[in-house]
DNA sequence: GCCAGAGATGCGACCTGGATGCAACAGGCA
DNA sequence: TGCCTGTTGCATCCAGGTCGCATCTCTGGC
C-alpha cells in the first residue's frame, strides 16, 4: 500500500508535473477498482493546486465553482476514499471541522487556542516526544493527525500584560 | 484566577477530605456570584469520586441516578461554568466527544487510533516538545487539552506482522 | 459501438455532540 | 418573608458528518 502511495510523491517545484499527479492518482484509483469521475478529477485538482488545510466544505465550494451539482456528501466520500489510498490525510485543528491536505505534505500543527492562528511545524519538532513515548509506553505517535493546542507568542504576550 | 483554583488543590490520598473539596468548590462558586444547587453538588460529587475522563453524557447519567430530572444541558452549562472557574478541564481524546476531569489531575493523553486505548502520560513527557515549540516558535503548548494520536504497542505489533 | 453490471452520485433523512432562547423555578441577601 | 437574579428544564436549533436508496455513468468484454 505504501509503495502505491509513493507513486504520486514527486519532487515539488515542477509546475508542468502537477496535473500529471492528478492523473497518477486517478490511475491509482482505477487500479484499485475505482472509477474516474468528474468530481474526483476536480477534487484532486483543488487538492494539488490550492493551499493546504481546507475543510470538506471549502473544497466543495471550490469544486462547485466548476461543477455546481457536486454534492458535499460526494466530497466527503471521495476524501474518505483518497484517505484509504493514502493520497490525502485529515487533521483536526482545534474545535472546528477537520481539514484535508495531501499526504505528501507531512508536518505537525500548532494551533493557538486564543486567536486560532495555525503554525505548521516540521515533523522533527516532535522527534523528542516520539522517542519518549516509544521508550516509556511503546507508543508510536502520529504528529500529523493531531494539532498541538496552546498559545502563540502574540497571545502569550497579551495575556502576560 | 489561578490563586482561586488552587483553593481546592489538596494533597491527594486523603479520603476524608474528598467531600470537603466539593464544598470548597461550591464556596468558590458562591464567591463568584453563583448559587449552590442540587445539580451542581451532585455533578461535583461525581467529578470528585469517580474516575477521570468522563463525557458530559456519562456524567449526566451518573447525576441522574440521584436526580433524574437534571437535564443534559444543565450538565453542559455547569461543566462550562466550572471550567471558567478553573475547577475542571476538558480534553479531546480522538474523534469522540470531549471528556472532563478535575483540573488538579494534570496529564497528557496518548490515544491509539486503532483500538482507542488511552494512556495517561505525565506532563513532563511533553517537556522537550514544549521547549522546542517555545524556542522555535515562541509557542506555549498545553499538553492537557489535546490527545496525541498514534498507535499503541499492541496495535503496532499486530500491524507489523 | 453497445451492453451489463458494479461503482459513484445526488438527495434527503438522520445522527451525535453541543449551544441557545425562554418561561418557570429557586437560592440567598436585605 | 419577599424580591431579585442566577439557574433549570425543555424544546429547538446548529455544525459536522454519515447513511440509504434510487438513479446515473464508467469501463471491461464482446
Amino acid at each position: 500500500m505504501v509503495t502505491q502511495t509513493e507513486r504520486h510523491a514527486q519532487p515539488a517545484g515542477d509546475h508542468e508535473k502537477r496535473s500529471d499527479s492528478v492523473e497518477e492518482v486517478l490511475t491509482l484509483l482505477r487500479s484499485h477498482g475505482g472509477r474516474v469521475t468528474t468530481s474526483r478529477r476536480l477534487l484532486l485538482q483543488c487538492l494539488f493546486e490550492g493551499r493546504a488545510h481546507r475543510t470538506a466544505e471549502e473544497l466543495a465550494v471550490e469544486v462547485q465553482a466548476s461543477a455546481p451539482d457536486v454534492h458535499l456528501s460526494t466530497i466527503y466520500r471521495n476524501l474518505d476514499e483518497l484517505e484509504r489510498l493514502g493520497v490525502v490525510v485529515h487533521a483536526h485543528l482545534g474545535h472546528g471541522p477537520a481539514t484535508y491536505h495531501l499526504a505528501t505534505e507531512t508536518h505537525g500543527h500548532l494551533v493557538c487556542e486564543s486567536c486560532g492562528a495555525m503554525l505548521e511545524a516540521p515533523e522533527n519538532l516532535f522527534d523528542a516526544l516520539a522517542r519518549a513515548a516509544a521508550h516509556d509506553y511503546g507508543f508510536t505517535i502520529d504528529p500529523r493527525h493531531f494539532a498541538v493546542l496552546g498559545h502563540c507568542a502574540a497571545c502569550v504576550q497579551v495575556a502576560g500584560n
